[in-house]
DNA sequence: AGCACGCCGACT
DNA sequence: GTCGGCGTGCTC
């Protein structure tokens, strides 16, 4: 009978594998290997691990071992490349093993009742048979398209390329021509076997992209993975993607994870969009991890984007990735729209709007073209005050204003989601006239209904569009000319394109130009350059005139809106760059942020200040424990400790040795470690 | 994280 | 007398 000793890993915070004796139930049991999921008793529940490696003895004492009950020998074991990629995750972010690798499998194989995968598989392995292939005219790439995807699909070994083009520019075709040759040469090599991966921000709003590849690449099993999937068909995509079966995997950021035993190139759309960042759990940056992989296997990876990322951008500039550009928009004729700065402070705003965007609304009006206003503000007014005692709506539970919300008829926190009935009168001193103060796109809409009775407005925001499906009809609606004016938030900024619309107004941008947060105005740019991309993506009518972006600003002499004008990336991105040099900031220094929750604000400092001296910390700049800015969400306090390292290996040494003492701290604070913080 | 044990307060 | 609050401790 033979013995050995398996290490497991498990989904849970505790930051080590766990050893179980094996034993074969009978003679013909193959051996556990590494990367197979196994059922097992942990303390007093049944829960489903990994093994991560097998030896022939342990460490713990023997009655303390206990045998697993089972091996799942169904499931094709996790590959060696693949655990390493997890192993590299959790090392960096500073999480558990488990909790990087199992969490990301489909929750049918870590399901105590092992599936019947047999019947999954067979349906799987008819190739081509999965989706019908529709086709279409393959796009005629221009000169310089051709060249970037030839040099891509050509590179050989770890080559990341920052695809640097204008929206409309083509980076799609780009993407799909550089992976139809790498899936044709991996019929031709000798493993016969090639996956791509292709990361997008977020796969609903890139319906078309998915259409695209499937009429692109008719016959080849395409797998999609987000966490919209229902759990059946998040099965089968991963199996697809796991057994090799999918050729073309396209997906959110969690897809980084995904098992692709033959991937051979990456892709990653619109490499600067924030949502490529988890903002919970193990919080990582899937196009971080997403370049690691591509390094650790020797492929190619495309970065793509109109406003690249700094980190990306500097590692162009250096020369670590390289750059292609493409400086044409791909549609024939099609150009770039005219973009100008309306001066708030000469052409006062009335109704929130200026008189020069209400005669180009007018005029968008008279032609039947359609207009976008973008207000990233949602409600009908941002806080309501009271003019006699100056009373204003605060949330009882965060440091926030309630937001009225008028068809509603509520307050509400955005924080919380605490909601109130509207008070009748000021509840301090009764005065029945409350204020509404600033203005949302609820209030928007209701000014625009009364100056173009005739127009047809429609608001697309998360309030709006709470009903499932209900975005795609608000959207179906403009695609089919039934609205004339578009009024929308961040929710209309990406992934549509409208024929017929041809002029964009964008109301309350200044805010992020003088934001404590050092990123805002990267992606205050980056937002600009996407929401004017809704216009003028079609060819310009014959006789008409190119589409217009108008920017309602106190600060028209602010030299963000002149690079935008000049659809000038380059410049303001270099000099964004040697400011964030001058300032010490990332890239040019690595961070962690500590982060620490409790009901009194006390607790969570106490914390930090524990942490802060709990180690030595040469090479390490400690900042001192600060409230967040929204310190108090859902009566919960918060506040958090950045540290700063100019070398990153310095910085995770650190971090390995500061999170063992921070485990050992007593405290009733909730706390978590961020590294690489976006949100600061 | 779960889950159990354990020791004090207000309910049928 | 018991239900349940959350502090504490453990998981191979």
């Amino acid at each position: 009978m033979k013995q050995s000793i398996l290490q497991i890993v498990l989904d849970t915070p505790l930051d080590s594998s766990f050893d179980y004796r094996w034993q074969a139930s009978d003679d013909n049991e193959p051996l556990p290997r590494v990367g197979q999921l196994v059922q097992l008793s942990f303390g007093r529940r049944e829960v489903v691990g990994m093994i991560v490696s097998l030896s022939d003895e342990s460490d713990v004492p023997a009655e303390k071992l206990k045998n697993v009950q089972a091996v799942r020998h169904q499931l094709p074991p996790l590959s060696a490349q693949w655990l390493a990629l997890c192993r590299f995750a959790a090392d960096y972010y500073q999480r558990p093993l488990g909790e990087v690798a199992l969490p990301g499998l489909p929750k049918n194989l870590r399901a105590l009742k092992p599936v019947a995968l047999d019947r999954a598989l067979k349906k799987l392995a008819q190739p081509g048979a999965v989706h019908d292939a529709t086709p279409i005219d393959v796009a005629q790439l221009n000169p310089a398209q051709q060249q970037a995807a030839d040099a891509i699909a050509g590179a050989t070994g770890f080559a990341p390329t920052l695809l640097y083009g204008v929206t409309g520019s083509g980076k799609t075709e780009v993407y799909l021509q550089a992976a139809a040759q790498i899936l044709a040469h991996g019929e031709n090599g000798a493993d016969n076997l090639s996956q791509i991966l292709i990361l997008v921000p977020e796969i609903n709003l890139t319906p078309q992209l998915e259409g695209n590849i499937r009429a692109r690449f008719p016959g080849v099993t395409v797998a999609t993975l987000h966490s919209g999937l229902a759990e059946g068909e998040r099965l089968r995509h991963w199996l697809a993607a796991h057994l090799g079966q999918a050729r073309i995997i396209l997906g959110t950021r969690l897809a980084v994870l995904a098992s692709l035993p033959h991937l051979k190139l990456i892709v990653i759309d619109e490499e600067h969009d924030p949502s490529y960042k988890q903002q919970e759990g193990l919080r990582y940056s899937a196009r971080d991890l997403a370049v690691w992989r591509a390094h650790q296997l020797s492929i190619p990876i495309v970065l793509g984007s109109a406003t690249p990322s700094l980190e990306t951008w500097h590692h162009a500039q250096s020369g670590r990735y390289k750059k292609l550009e493409l400086r044409e928009r791909a549609v024939k004729d099609a150009v770039l729209p005219k973009v100008r700065r309306i001066d708030m402070e000469r052409d006062k705003p009335s109704e929130g709007l200026t008189s020069s965007l209400v005669s180009a609304l007018k005029l968008r009006l008279e032609r039947g073209e359609q207009s976008l206003l973008f207000l990233n503000r949602r409600g009908y007014a941002p806080v309501i005050a009271c003019d006699a005692c100056g009373w204003v709506s605060n949330c009882t539970r965060c440091t926030s204003f309630m937001v009225l919300h008028k068809p509603e008829h509520r307050l509400r926190c955005h924080h919380c989601s605490l909601e109130l009935r509207i008070p009748k009168s000021c509840p301090t001193c009764g005065n029945i006239d409350l204020q509404p103060l600033g203005r949302g796109t609820q209030r928007l809409e209701e000014g625009l209904k009364a100056m173009f009775p005739e127009a047809r407005v429609l608001r697309i925001d998360a309030d709006s569009t709470r009903r499932k499906g209900s975005a795609q009809a608000a959207f179906d609606s403009v695609h089919n000319g039934e609205v004339d004016i578009l009024i929308g938030t961040q929710m209309v900024a990406k992934g549509h394109d409208f024929k017929n619309l041809t002029l964009v107004g964008i109301l309350n941008p200044d805010t992020a130009l003088f934001s404590h947060d050092y990123r805002a105005s990267e992606r205050l740019f980056a937002q600009l350059m996407q929401v004017a991309g809704r216009a003028g993506r079609a060819a310009q009518k014959e006789g008409g005139s190119p589409s217009e972006v108008l920017i309602q600003t106190r600060y028209p002499q602010h030299p963000l809106y002149a690079a935008v004008i000049a659809h000038d990336y380059d410049h303001f991105a270099t000099s964004l760059l040697e400011e964030r040099e001058q300032a010490c900031l990332p890239p040019y220094i690595y961070q962690a942020l500590l982060r620490a929750e409790a009901k009194e604000l006390e607790t969570a400092i106490e914390f930090l200040q524990q942490a802060a001296h709990c180690i030595e910390h040469e090479g390490i700049t400690m900042h001192d424990p600060i409230p967040m800015t929204m310190t108090r969400v859902a009566n919960v306090d918060r506040a958090q400790l950045l540290i700063e390292c100019p070398s990153r290996p310095g910085l995770q040494a650190f971090l390995t040795d500061w999170m063992a003492q921070l485990r050992q701290i007593k405290t009733r604070a909730k706390w978590s470690l961020e590294v690489d913080p976006v949100d600061i």
